[in-house]
DNA sequence: TATCAACCTATTGACATACTAGGTAGATAT
DNA sequence: ATATCTACCTAGTATGTCAATAGGTTGATA
């Protein structure tokens, strides 16, 4: 179940990409718009700075902005910043210590092979594909 | 991220499956053939016979056995019942308050399409998919 | 230098996860 | 009848995550 950080991510930065007019733009803004406690925001943006998806600027005039093209952003590479791996089970997840019992597990294949399904899935959608009106 | 109350569940059903010969199989055997906890299968257990996918027998030669064949149990049923619904998102749950953003909110489609996904991909594999060994 | 905005650390209440502990009730073998 | 084996029941606990809130510091511009 995605959470309030990964949908509320996903709302700034369509917010980010629908508003987009080269200045910076206040989180207070987007805030107000989505009608999300900026407090609470803050910690998502940090998130989206942190991993690359967003710049910030400080001070009068500042805010944020993306960085790519919003067909550059694919929802996977958003909801795993946010949310963590996408992985469905735990030893599933990349760099995790090998199962013991991996070798003779009757539902590995099967989480396997749904965990390459949802990667296609989020990674061939993008940012994009979300906005509404574009300009 | 499916956690060990599925994936538990999932084992037991299998081993039940495995070791189908018309009798009941105590947990203390599925326990110490799985290597996990009884006191903590019996919780999963428990849910299990309450969902009316087990039945179990108390005394001597008692123990739980499958009630259908391994072919009419969807992997989607399992999960659901022991983890909640499958739904990716609060909003797309059976019976959620309706989200006042609904209409306007740009994810929205996104996320049906892929519940709709994940729901045919959990719902059309069986436990007999997962079983190796069939007597 | 006043203003506006990002950025930083910390705390909180509620809930879920993964167990453990100790008992009661029910069915069968002797 | 009773010992034995089994399911079944209620409760507790440590750890972590979620969804926020609170208050302050740094940085850029008018």
């Amino acid at each position: 179940m995605i959470s309030t950080k990964g949908r509320y991510a996903l709302r700034v930065l369509i917010d980010l990409a629908e508003h987009e007019d080269g200045s910076y733009i206040p989180l207070k803004d987007i805030a107000a718009r989505q009608n999300i406690s900026k407090k609470y925001l803050e910690i998502i943006v940090k998130n989206l700075v942190n991993g690359g998806l967003i710049s910030g600027m400080s001070g009068k005039g500042g805010g944020y902005r993306l960085l790519r093209n919003p067909e550059e952003y694919p929802v996977g590479e958003i909801i795993e910043l946010m949310e963590g791996p996408l992985a469905t089970v735990a030893c599933l997840v990349q760099d995790a210590e090998e199962c013991p019992r991996a070798a003779s597990c009757p539902t590995l294949p099967m989480w396997s092979e749904f965990d390459q399904i949802v990667h296609d899935y989020f990674y061939s959608k993008k940012l994009s594909d979300l906005i509404q009106v574009r300009q």
